[in-house]
DNA sequence: CAATCATACTAAACCGTCCAGTATTGTCAA
DNA sequence: TTGACAATACTGGACGGTTTAGTATGATTG
């Protein structure tokens, strides 16, 4: 269970040092919630360090005291904004997961989760902002990319695992492989065209990515190749 | 062509103000080499911002001064980093590109060339540092995200997608669409385990990821499923 | 004599702290 | 219900100490 530590009720007590707590997402005071949204947007523009206390104080629209009243320090900040992205990331694919239902076809569950997926990465950019702000800070911040890839990756690998191993289908394909090849092509599909800024420099259309993409799954699963 | 602009001679004439060259690397110094390969060490520990030039001085073994009259400052230092590394990189990739010859069976070809892409990212740690470092500041320097796109990934995914369609077993396959596949399972599984720190979290044998890879998209490809 | 080194320097930015003052909210007595 | 008072949340600005990018100066070396 993840909870989002580092963080810090304003109550500036007698002693002027407020203790902090470790808080579920829900306990979160509204204004926790407006620092971090400022956070996000400047962690995103400048990156971990060139993003300073001043600016994301202006970019959450308060006071630099009131950001120090909720958080210790800015790694703490930092650690408690990738938690809650992290949260948000997690509520997200595990809202679209479509309910593994054994009586759909296998081909219209896949295409329906990758749709969802490049839909969701497309539309929401702070999922990807995650993506890049933990693969960029993966060196500065090993434990955190180890709780992202805990997290989030593992549970959605694990997921799609499952659903390979359990559609007779795919009684040929090693599951975890088929889940990263699934997921690895649409997170590199959206790394090149979406961060990378590849979009015009290596085209391609989303179907037609999900299209191949479904095909050579469903293909190699009813294929009867020895191996 | 790319050529390592941003790149100035050692020459501090009278005016102590050097012009700065467009050079290629051929003609790059040994000294710029030095403080290239510091650089990048540097870099890679601490990030963009927080790698600073007194330390990169100190991890190159070159005073300061010697570090301006390369490079003017420390934006085009990294340009100049990046962009050597791309040609690095460009020279290992297409190295390892084993002569798409239509001799050998395509499964040999691609298990080839999966074996030579993990084991080169996995021994030559800066092929990763590069797609780190690239990915984390993509949002400060979008223009050499293209570039790395333009010069690393474009023509990689060209010469796989122009592979995957010379050979009559794929033809039932989108060439472009599985060269993303090919390539994208296999960064993705680099930066999982490699670079967000997962070998622990999600395991999976190198060989096991090539052998479930390789058969799923030559089972794809010899199978005779209608779309 | 060109290249390099070592060092010192400037001007600016940074983090985190601190404090005087201002809203906002609630409590409680009259 | 009203008015006084207290507690809490927040502002805005200033500050100390540190770090930074980039420059300048003079010595050293081959």
């Amino acid at each position: 269970m993840l909870t989002v530590s580092h963080f810090r009720t304003p109550t500036v007590n007698a002693s002027n040092r407020p203790k902090s707590f470790a808080l579920s997402p829900g306990d979160m005071t509204q204004k926790a919630g407006v620092i971090l949204a400022g956070a996000l947007e400047v962690f995103t523009t400048y990156g971990y360090t060139a993003a300073s206390m001043d600016r994301i104080a202006a970019g959450a629209g308060v006071s630099k005291s009131t950001l120090y009243s909720y958080f210790h320090d800015k790694e703490r900040l930092f650690v408690s904004l990738i938690q809650w992205l992290t949260q948000n990331t997690n509520q997200i694919i595990f809202g679209l997961r479509t309910d593994l239902d054994p009586e759909t076809p296998p081909d219209q569950v896949l295409r329906q989760m990758a749709n969802a997926v490049l839909a969701e990465f497309s539309a929401n950019q702070s999922l990807l902002t995650l993506m890049r702000l933990m693969i960029g800070e993966s060196e500065r911040f090993p434990d955190l990319a180890k709780t992202f890839v805990r997290t989030v990756q593992k549970p959605l690998l694990d997921h799609l695992a499952l659903y390979f191993a359990s559609q007779p289908q795919f009684k040929s394909l090693d599951p975890a492989v088929s889940a990263r090849i699934f997921a690895g092509s649409l997170v590199h599909y959206l790394i090149i065209q979406n961060i990378l800024h590849g979009r015009d420099i290596v085209p391609l259309d989303p179907d037609r990515m999900i299209d191949g993409l479904i095909y050579t799954i469903m293909a190699a699963g009813q294929s009867s190749l020895e191996a």
